[in-house]
Parts: structure tokens; sequence; C-alpha cells
DNA sequence: TATCCGTGGAT
DNA sequence: TATCCAAGGAT
């Protein structure tokens, strides 16, 4: 079965920047470690299109991990911006300044190596040590357990059914190109076995394929229902001080957003927000809410706008100059706010 | 073990 | 418009 998987790998790998592909790997090519595990980390829970252009960024500035190591992290945390799950961007700097100091610039070679780095859990570790080290190494993610629960009929529900499909995945891993497999199952998933509508007629495990024989690929794998999202509301203070300078805020290391840059403002809960200015202005309501929904909750954030005084001295915050600030350093619910601050004002 | 943690595209 | 979903990890 692994045979004919790596047969249409060979065929239809697809062509991706971080990618040794079939041919070059076949003729010697090594993989660079250090982007398999950037691209590994931005990959996690995120689509390749969307980690596409911050792949090349990151690699145009920080070219390997001893330059990633030696970087400021607003500038990692900047450049970050928009991709999401920050706590990824403050491990990666962590994990990038652990290579550099505690193994020479390398990435360990082994899984239980890379296990023991920051923000490297199972799936990772196991990606890695596969693809850029062409270890024997079982490498399970989303794709993985799709392609398994339709491949052998697996009707117990995620999460359950993790383990089962896990011992599933094991036994299909092959001493021979084991990081070719491991991007074939996962390129399968991707572009063929997907969760809606599943191309069997052109699949190449279409034969064995026991979920295609009962006529039940698509609704495989079964999931536990999940919970609905609550909505929760906060305000946002959007001020800027007469010589053009913004008033923002690092948020907190841990938590929502954190590490990231953001306008000052309440907390964001189930009930209405207590009016909390982070300065004595005339903050004024420009009309407009940012709506924006996180992996657990929806957010209705009004805003409030204010000219600053030059002598003005923040209860919280900073103020950032003019030409220091880019808003491609906010996440995208503070960019959100600015874009409709910036409108209602009218200002460049 | 269950919860928390973003975003944008597809449907 | 609402829901689903993506190459998960930390706590």
């Amino acid at each position: 079965m692994s045979r004919a998987l790596l047969d249409w790998y060979d065929r239809h790998a697809r062509d991706l920047p971080w990618r040794v592909g079939p041919a070059a790997r076949a003729a010697g090519v090594q993989p660079d470690p250090y982007a398999v595990w950037l691209s590994e980390v931005m990959l996690q829970q995120t689509t390749v299109a969307a980690v596409r252009d911050y792949f090349y960024r990151f690699t145009a500035r920080w070219p390997d991990v001893e330059a990633l190591a030696a970087a400021e992290d607003a500038a990692v945390m900047g450049e970050w911006a928009g991709l999401g799950y920050y706590a990824r961007a403050r491990n990666l700097l962590k994990c990038a300044r652990a290579v550099a100091r505690d193994h020479g610039g390398r990435f360990p070679d082994s899984r239980d190596g890379l296990l023991a780095l920051p923000g490297i859990g199972p799936y990772t570790a196991a990606a890695i040590a596969a693809i850029a080290f062409d270890r024997a190494e079982t490498v399970v993610d989303g794709n993985v357990e799709r392609v398994m629960a339709r491949l052998f009929a697996v009707q117990t529900p995620l999460p359950t059914a993790k383990p089962e499909l896990t011992a599933l995945a094991a036994r299909l891993t092959p001493m021979l190109r084991p990081g070719d497999h491991a991007q074939a199952v996962m390129d399968l998933g991707a572009t063929i076995c997907t969760p809606k509508r599943p191309a069997c007629g052109i699949c190449p495990l279409r034969t064995p394929c026991a979920a295609r024989a009962q006529g039940i690929a698509a609704d495989l794998p079964r999931k536990l229902a999940k919970a609905p999202k609550p909505t929760r509301l906060g305000i946002a203070y959007i001020g800027r001080r007469s010589d053009g300078a913004w008033l923002l805020e690092r948020r907190p290391e841990s938590g929502l957003l954190g590490g990231m840059l953001g306008w000052p403002g309440t907390d964001w809960a189930e009930t209405e927000p207590v009016c909390a200015p982070p300065a004595d202005a005339e903050w004024r309501d420009p009309g407009a809410e940012v709506r924006h929904t996180f992996t657990h909750f929806h957010l209705r954030l009004a805003l409030r706008v204010a000219e600053l005084p030059a002598d003005c001295t923040p209860r919280c915050g900073m103020f950032v100059a003019h030409r220091d600030f880019r808003p491609s350093d906010l996440p995208t619910v503070m960019r959100k706010a600015f874009d409709l601050a910036r409108a209602s004002v009218g200002c460049d």
C-alpha cells in the first residue's frame, strides 16, 4: 500500500517552497532542517496558502537558525502578525535560541531530541525527524487521521479515535523513504482525500479503501459535536498624539494574543464592558464596531478614538512614533480596529 | 484530560 | 451568513 502511495507522490508531489521534491531527494539533495522546522511550525493548524508568504519573509530576513536566534522579540512577533496562534512565535524564538546555544546551531536529528524543544510536540518532532533526517517515524496530523479513518473505515469518533488511528498509521510507515511517505499521506489528505468531497475516483488508494467500498468516505472521520461559541464584548481605545504617535500596549506574554502589540482597552467578557480609557481625553464613538471570531468566542469590539495632547501621560501603554508604527505588526483584530478608526477619522 | 489559543478560505 | 476546517502544542 505504501508503494502505491509513493508512486503517486513521485508523480504528483506538490511544489512547496520548503520542500525537497522526490526527484531531488532521490538525487541526494538533503533538506535544510531549519526550513523544515520553520515550515512545520507555521503549518500547525494553518493552511499552505496562508503560510507561503510568511515563510518567504522569514527566510529572507533570517536565513538560518543562528540569525533567528539573534533577532529581537518585537521583530519576530511583528513578522508573525496575522498568522495567528502567537504562542508559536514566542516558542519559535525560544527554540531557535535553544538550538543556537545548546546544540551548536544544529537541530537534533531524532524524534526524542526534537520533542524536548519548545513548540515541538509529537507531530512536529516526528515530521522533522522523518522529512529532514529521513527517520522512520510515524507522522500523524489531521490529514493522516482522516486518511486512516477512511482507509480502514474507523467508526470511532475523534478525538477518541486518535490512538487507534496512530496505530494504523504506524503499520503503514515504511523503512524506505519514510520522509516522502509522510509527505505523501499529507498531500493525499490535502488534495484527494479532502474533508468534504473526497476525489475517490482518482485516489491511488481507492482499491484498498474500506470506506470507499462502503460508500461512506465523505462521512468519516466521525467527530463529536463541538460547543457553540459565546459572544464577548469589549472597548478598544485608539489614541493619536498631536505629533502623530499612537498609544499602543504590549500584551502580556501569556493568554490571548500574548506578546503582541494592541490597543489599550477593557477586558473582553460576555457582560457589558466597563469604561476604562487609558488617558483623559474626549473619546468619541466612531459609530462602527469590529466583529471578529476567535477559536472559542465571537468578539464585538466597540471603538473610541481621540486626539491626545502633546504632554499626555497615559495610565497604560506607550506611544509609538508614527514612523515606527507598522499596522502589519498588529494581530488581525487590532488591525481591523485601526482600519475602522482611520476610516472614521479620515486621516491618512 | 479538557481547555485555551487565530485566521482566512471553502462550502 | 454560519459553520467547518487546516501539516498542533502548552498547560
